[in-house]
DNA sequence: CTGAAAGCGCTTACAG
DNA sequence: CTGAAAGCGCTTACAG
């Protein structure tokens, strides 16, 4: 490995010199520059940036934390996130945590250590007061959680708005016995997309129904499931509102194969807006994120509140809120209740 | 930020025996360790690791490099490949490059700086030359390239044989007029699928019909696309192979519009074994890589290539090639030519 | 078992 | 504009 030593021996300079002619800091004559650098590439010098990190405070590296890349809204946020990080001269490391806490807690004090200069988190299942201390010192933006933490800024989406705007859209359509497969309990998620749901129905005049609701696990066989659930119970329904697009695809799939016409039968509108759901059959009207400019938007804000620190502006910046709309896509699976014709035969 | 020396000052001992006693490496006293631990835990000290990774020489953390994230197959060979590094303590650095080469051997240089141990590279569309020269020194194991490179293990899936296996599949059933809607056309990938849907055909004693072969371009849109070319060119086919599950998505949404009943009219079957194409409709056949395996041996080679490194045996492990199985998945999507009968209505 | 010293590869005041 | 020196926070021979 050749180092600054061997460069600056080579160019009869100090190492200082050979620092000032690669990073362009302070001045130095052009033609000594010229020459280090000159020399540095002949040399095939490359600079250990763990070195520079070391000294400078900085490692140029945020991580993002998550439960399961495997949702293919994911793989869309962290595209978002990559696009920032690479055009502003970052390295994004990556953490799953299936919504297991102590992960999440264990990996947090890992990026610590590692001296990562920040974290986006998606918070589905943390818990405020062991969080904020696991990462104390460490610049966080949240996502997706309801309330922001101190010192912390937070980028979602309102969605207990967007579960309204769903079922309002069904009530609109002439729908009075709506059904909701419910995300995994222990999200915050879960509980906002639910309670839009309700809000909608009670503004309606329709209390909802306990019997309509069903577990799911915001995965296609917890749709799948749900769905033969809803048809064991033996109870009227002309809608379903799923929590996430992937209970939408298990639930379309089940009722595909019990040869429950959609949107003839019942219609279906999920959450989120991934890519596929514009692909599945029928195509899937949806409660639609704006998923890449999310993820944007929160390495945006980590890396803004890293140059405050760095520029050591008077007062850190104050943790905001920043909620971004969602977008109901209508397309084919939903109609008015008890249409008859039969679209695709 | 507390370091080596607090906890020494506070323990009236020297930042030798501090490190002794947190890194467990050679003899130290019980007492001593258990007093060091303990102050160490009273001031919250936490070791930092660049500092660590600059005399220890290694910084416990690995690169993916992949085209991209959104298609469905990566999230799950990035699962794959997590599972093993935070079982082996190392941390994963995501690095995307939409098969740009010029992307890619820019972060390969990056990632060297950087000081990772050892790179994981999905080498869609790199060309072998500079690809070597951007990697010199630095532990890689490649997947998906069709042919190694020195001192570089390769894992994938013989491309080849399981489109041929598809192909046969649909021969089996009675197929004749069989399309191929390809991926995109820089890809090692690309080139294999297609060259083993033209074995099978020959082997069957049917030339492949040029007509047959429609571009696609991994993405559902292509598969779409690719769908209405296929129509409009007006000839006779009976099933289509396509490069891969995303493609096949688009076609049969294609199809669905175009109310052409799958498989009664003609019968689809992709590639990789997403784990949508289990909630498609009708139900994907398709040729399932092991995904997640292949992530995981990944990762397990680089990091074992990376302990005989360390353990400085006689020799690097000569560079291995590891071939995982295919499997043909069959589903609905797929049944014999003019089969009358109607599924699901 | 423990400490003093050197060193990992850099950057950055401090002088000149 | 340039160099000598200190220091970033640790680990690891080398002595004792």
């Amino acid at each position: 490995m050749v180092t600054v030593y061997d460069v600056a021996n080579r160019a009869g300079v100090s190492i200082a010199t050979v620092s000032r002619a690669l990073n362009d800091r302070s001045r130095i004559s052009a033609e000594t520059r010229r020459r280090v650098i000159e020399i540095a590439h002949e040399l095939g010098y490359e600079p250990n940036d763990v070195a520079r990190s070391l000294v400078g405070k900085s490692t140029q590296t945020i991580a993002l934390l998550l439960p399961d890349i495997t949702n293919p809204y994911f793989p869309e946020l962290v595209k978002g996130v990559q696009t920032i990080t690479d055009q502003r001269g970052h390295l994004l490391l990556l953490c799953h945590n299936a919504d297991d806490e102590e992960k999440a807690l264990q990996d947090l004090v890992t990026l610590r250590r590692k001296q990562v200069d920040g974290v986006i988190l998606v918070a589905g299942a943390l818990s405020g007061e062991r969080f904020a201390e696991a990462a104390a010192g460490l610049p966080v933006v949240v996502m997706d959680r309801e309330i922001a933490l101190p010192h912390t800024a937070l980028v979602a989406v309102d969605h207990r708005d967007g579960a309204r705007k769903a079922t309002e859209y069904l009530l609109s359509l002439g729908h009075r016995r709506i059904a909701h497969v419910t995300g995994p309990p222990q999200l915050s998620v879960t509980a906002a997309r639910r309670a839009g749901w309700e809000d909608a129905l009670r503004a309606a005049g329709f209390p909802p129904d306990e019997r309509l609701i069903v577990p799911g696990n915001f995965l296609e066989d917890g749709g799948w499931t749900a769905g033969r659930e809803l048809l064991a119970r033996e109870i009227d329904f002309s809608a379903v509102f799923t929590a996430n697009d992937l209970t939408a695809i298990g639930l379309l799939a089940m009722f595909t194969e019990h040869g429950i016409p959609v949107p003839q039968q019942v219609s279906v509108v999920g959450f989120d807006g991934i890519h596929l759901a514009a692909y599945t059959s029928p195509t899937l009207t949806t409660v639609a994120q704006p998923i890449f400019a999310l993820g944007q938007r929160a390495a945006d804000l980590l890396l803004d509140q890293l140059e405050a620190a760095e520029a050591e502006t008077a007062e850190p910046p104050s943790p905001t809120v920043h909620l971004l709309d969602t977008t109901l896509v209508v397309r084919d699976s939903t109609a008015r209740p008890g249409s008859a014709e039969v679209a695709h035969d």
